[in-house]
DNA sequence: GACACCTTACTAACCGGTAAGTAGAGTGGG
DNA sequence: CCCACTCTACTTACCGGTTAGTAAGGTGTC
C-alpha cells in the first residue's frame, strides 16, 4: 500500500462517485459543489482543482457511465435474450433501490434543454447506444423465438425503453408502478410463465442485481 | 371592458401561463421568478405578491393544470376509447412542438425529491389521477372491443403512460422517438390499421390538438 | 381613506469559478 | 546524505452574479 497515486486517485473517485449518486437522485442543475465537498470533508476548491467547471464533471459523469454500461452490455452479449432482459429489469430495481434514484437515461433527457453543449452532446451520443442496445435485445428475442411481439424491433425496443425510463420516475410517487410495468413487459413479450403474483417489492434475495459499480478512471 | 379585476387577473395569469411554459421546459428547479418578471416587463417583487413563495407558484400550477386536465377528461368521456387514445396522442405532440416541453407528470417525477413538501403531496394526487385516466381509457377500449391487449388494464395503462412520458422526454433527443413509440403503442392494441408508414413528424393538419389552453384561475 | 397592485431597495444565502499560497512527497545533482 | 527543485493535491480567501424572499413606500381606483 501506500501507492503515490493512490490518494489523487482516491479523491477523484470519489468525486466522481458521489456527484453521480446525487446527479442520478436530484439531477444535475440540483446539486452543487457544496454538496460534494461537504460530505466529503473537503474544501469547494478541491472539486474545481479536479473538474475545473462543472461541465467538465458533468462530462465525466456521462463519459464514465458510458464505459461502465459498455462492458456491462458486452459481458451480457449472447446471453438469452429474456435473461438480458431480466438483467436489465434488475438495474432498475437497483436504481431505485438506491434512494429512488432514476436511471441517466431519464435524468438526461429531463434535463437536457439545460444543459451544456458539451453535455448535450455526450448525452445524445450515449442515449443512442443504450437504445440501440434495447432494440438488439428485442430484435434477438424474436429472433431466437423467446419474444412474441407485433411491430419492428426497433419500435418494441423504444417502447420498453421509453417505459422503464418512466417507470423508474414514476416509482418515486408511486412504488407499485415499477414491479407493475415491468410485469407487463414480460406480458406483451409473451412470457405466459412470468412471475405468477407479484415480485412486489424488493425481496428478491435471488441474486445481487448490481452488475456494475467498481472500477477506476 | 375596463373590468376592475381585469387587470389583477391579467397580470396572475400572465404569470401563471409563463411559468408553466418555463416549468414544462426546463423543470421547476431550473427556472426563477427573474425569468418571468423580466419577460413580462414587471419586477421580481411583483412576482412576489401574486405568488409569496415560489412553492405557492408550483402548487398553484399543478392545482390549476389539474383542473384544466380535469375539464379534458371530462370532455371526452364516452368517446371511442381509440379516439380517446388519439386525443391523447395529440397532447403529446403538442408538447413536444412547444419548445421541447414534456408532460407535468415526467417533471413532476423528476424533480420529485427537490420538491418542497406541499408540491409533493399536490403532485402525488394529480399524477395519480392521470395514471388512472389512463388506466380508464385503456380498460374501456378492451370491454368495448376495439382494443386488445394481454394482461389487465392495470398494468397496461401504467405501460402506456410512463412509455409517453419517457417518448416526450426522449423526444428531446431524437424526435424520432415519440412517432414511433406512439405507433407501438397502437400497434400493441391490435390497430391493424395504423397510419401505412409513418406520419413522422408535425404534418398532422388535421387537428389543432392544442386541447383546454384557456381558463382563468 | 381603504384597498389592490405594483416599485424601490434591500438582505442573506448560495451559485460556479478563480487566484494565490502551502504542505508534503518525489527526484536529481553534487 | 542533503539540498534544491518540482509537482500534486489541496486550502484560504476571494469574485461577481443569481437565488428566493422582505419591508416600506407610492399610485391609481372605488
Amino acid at each position: 500500500m501506500n501507492d503515490p497515486h493512490a490518494a489523487r486517485q482516491d479523491t477523484r473517485k470519489k468525486i466522481l462517485d458521489l456527484a453521480e449518486a446525487l446527479w442520478l437522485g436530484r439531477g444535475f442543475n440540483s446539486f452543487s459543489y457544496q454538496h460534494i465537498s461537504r460530505e466529503l470533508g473537503v474544501k469547494n476548491a478541491a472539486i474545481h482543482y479536479h473538474y475545473p467547471r462543472k461541465t467538465d464533471l458533468g462530462v465525466a459523469l456521462i463519459e464514465r457511465y458510458r464505459r461502465r454500461f459498455g462492458r456491462f452490455a458486452e459481458a451480457q452479449a449472447g446471453l438469452d435474450p429474456r435473461e438480458q432482459l431480466e438483467q436489465y429489469f434488475g438495474l432498475t430495481d437497483a436504481y431505485h433501490d438506491q434512494d429512488g434514484q432514476i436511471c441517466p437515461s431519464g435524468v438526461l433527457s429531463s434535463d437536457f434543454p439545460t444543459l451544456p453543449d458539451e453535455m448535450q452532446q455526450a448525452a445524445q451520443a450515449f442515449v443512442a447506444e443504450m437504445r440501440t442496445w434495447a432494440v438488439a435485445i428485442l430484435r434477438e428475442g424474436r429472433e431466437r423465438g423467446v419474444m412474441q411481439y407485433p411491430g419492428s424491433p426497433e419500435a418494441m425496443g423504444e417502447l420498453v425503453f421509453a417505459a422503464l425510463q418512466g417507470a423508474l420516475q414514476l416509482a418515486r410517487l408511486d412504488r407499485t408502478a415499477l414491479p407493475a410495468i415491468k410485469q407487463q413487459v414480460r406480458c406483451l413479450l409473451g412470457f405466459a410463465d412470468a412471475e405468477p403474483h407479484h415480485e412486489e417489492d424488493h425481496d428478491n434475495t435471488k441474486k445481487s442485481h448490481e452488475p456494475h459499480r467498481r472500477q477506476g478512471e
